[in-house]
DNA sequence: GAGATAAGTTGACTTTATCAACTATCATAA
DNA sequence: TTATGATAGTTGATAAAGTCAACTTATCTC
């Protein structure tokens, strides 16, 4: 009984929210920071203030790609960056007053995406679905 | 109450899947198909035969690229297409035998990841996640 | 202090994705 | 029945993400 259909959905399931948040993207991303950009601003804020590699290994991303993203972000004035001061090799990042900005108008609209796609589930339903993707 | 966290969730779960598998893709991804052909093949496969328009809205890709990944997986003899009688416009699409034993392979190599990632949940809980997965 | 390790960065490259234009076929309705 | 519009698939050009290895600088451990 191999499971396969769980990858599947899943796939589906992300490119879905993708595709409508890139359907709608000219409303609120107004930085032009993209999908990828976008989740990571999220992420980093939610996280912040982070390290570098906490967010790595948080998003499971490459860490070359990640230090790439980050200085897209911070070129566009979105996040800065600090010297750990306990750490020479490490920097903490946060979200600017402008990237706040940007990460509430982006919240907002992958929440309406979201619960556009999740209608189909009861709340209850919805609160099950990510209880059980937290514990993975 | 905006719900962000599911995405970052499903982002996060799908990243794990990917690594995974790439991690052992030497041991059964003997076609070098790919990531992304894998899950076009076996997706391919459970629908066969099926017409690339139903493939292009099931899997929710663009139908360039999906012209471009039948091609690659034709070339290597992994699939056949024939023209439909009933509409020349359309091709029909199914696994050759070489194709059929890959898509076991590759069953059997994503089904031992999942099984792998999935271990905190129960099977009743896999189940439940499943299910709410194919509802969206 | 001498490796061994970790945090980031850079470079080169492959894989996916996106978007518009185009051909060929089919569907319909005046 | 033919003009019009839609659909299936292809191609081309380009952009966005991901991958991998090499490298620098700093920290840790013995």
């Amino acid at each position: 009984m191999p499971d396969i259909e769980t990858a599947q959905l899943t796939d589906r399931f992300m490119r879905r929210i993708h595709a409508q948040l890139g359907a709608r993207s000219g409303q609120f991303d107004t930085h032009k920071v993209g999908p990828s950009g976008g989740i990571l601003l999220l992420t980093l804020a939610d996280m912040a203030p982070v390290k570098m590699h906490a967010l790595v290994s948080a998003m499971r991303r490459d860490k070359s790609q990640m230090t790439r993203a980050v200085q897209g972000l911070e070129a566009k004035g979105l996040i800065e960056r600090q010297d750990d001061p306990d750490d020479a090799r490490v920097s903490v990042l946060q979200p600017t007053p402008l990237g706040q900005e940007a990460v509430l108008r982006i919240q907002e609209a992958v929440a309406q995406v979201l619960a556009d796609i999740l209608t189909p589930l009861s709340g209850e339903e919805q609160e099950t679905l990510r209880a059980l993707l937290r514990r993975l």
